[in-house]
DNA sequence: GCAAAGTAGTTGCACCCTGGAACCAAGTAG
DNA sequence: CTACTTGGTTCCAGGGTGCAACTACTTTGC
């Protein structure tokens, strides 16, 4: 599955794909979060957390943290007056997370500066192919479910 | 540039964007740097050196690091016999780096893992749709060349 | 009921990675 | 030759993570 010949439209892909990722800064994404001041991995919990309320364990899975870490992560989101940690009603020992005002609005920053920054970059598609270029995502998305489910 | 109204593509676009990045665990990168025992900074370093010798500011330049993480790093792929400071004959100052046989072998490693997953994500794409989208990365990429040149 | 086993979360510890500052060696400008 | 710049290294502090041990609570089984 890895020796394919010269300019197969795997190779062509890859090579692509790797100048996407590389150009767009997504491996040092750490860099820029977005704004304010917080590491990627609290940008990408606050935003996670806009959704509804949600216990610790599951907010690290969505992250992709251990619960140790994501025990620290929640404390700074809670000192910075980010979030709150309510006890569950229906189990003494988990805590459900909620977004404080504040919270909801830091988060909804962030959102939307990436939005900012996305709409920038299909704006420089021609307009005529932003269409497929969305499209040709989404098919990418979904081969990535394919892949792994 | 951030009130957009209701289905516009470029809320979709924002929308698909982020499902495929996050799919794809691209943020989690650092967990699967490629087999090889090794971080994300130096899988794209050696992947860098690939290309022939450069000295150590340009490396770390590339990958993104300042010099004396840089320096570290290089510490680290050279007691593992990845790569050689060879003297600067030019400039008493410069190393130039330099990857070893076996260090060649490795990078060769971590390029084919990449390449293989991203043909198996390929594959998951309908063959007929397959040009499309390498030729819409190839515009995202170009977009995104034109915001941050 | 009640003890045993499991689960949610916290804390202590060690580790890795990073940047900034101080430093050394070598090139460059006057 | 002296001052300044530049490539790299080392020292130090800080942030972020996981693992393991621990607490508090819930669930299971007898």
């Amino acid at each position: 599955m890895s020796d394919r010949d010269g300019g197969s439209p795997h190779e062509e892909f890859a090579e692509v794909f790797v100048d996407f990722v590389r150009g767009f800064g997504l491996l040092d994404a750490e860099t820029t979060p977005c704004g304010a001041p917080m590491s990627t991995a609290e940008a990408h919990a606050i935003t996670v957390l806009r959704a509804g309320g949600l216990h610790q364990g599951v907010l690290g899975e969505r992250v992709g943290l251990g619960k140790s870490s994501t025990s620290r992560l929640v404390d700074g989101l809670e000192q910075r007056g980010w979030v709150r940690r309510v006890p569950d009603p229906d189990d003494g020992r988990a805590r459900l997370l909620r977004l404080t005002d504040k919270g909801r609005e830091v988060a909804g920053g962030v959102v939307r500066r990436r939005a900012d920054r996305l709409s920038a970059l299909l704006d420089n598609v021609p307009a005529a192919r932003r269409r497929s270029v969305i499209e040709a995502l989404r098919l990418l998305t979904e081969a990535g479910r394919l892949d792994a489910p």
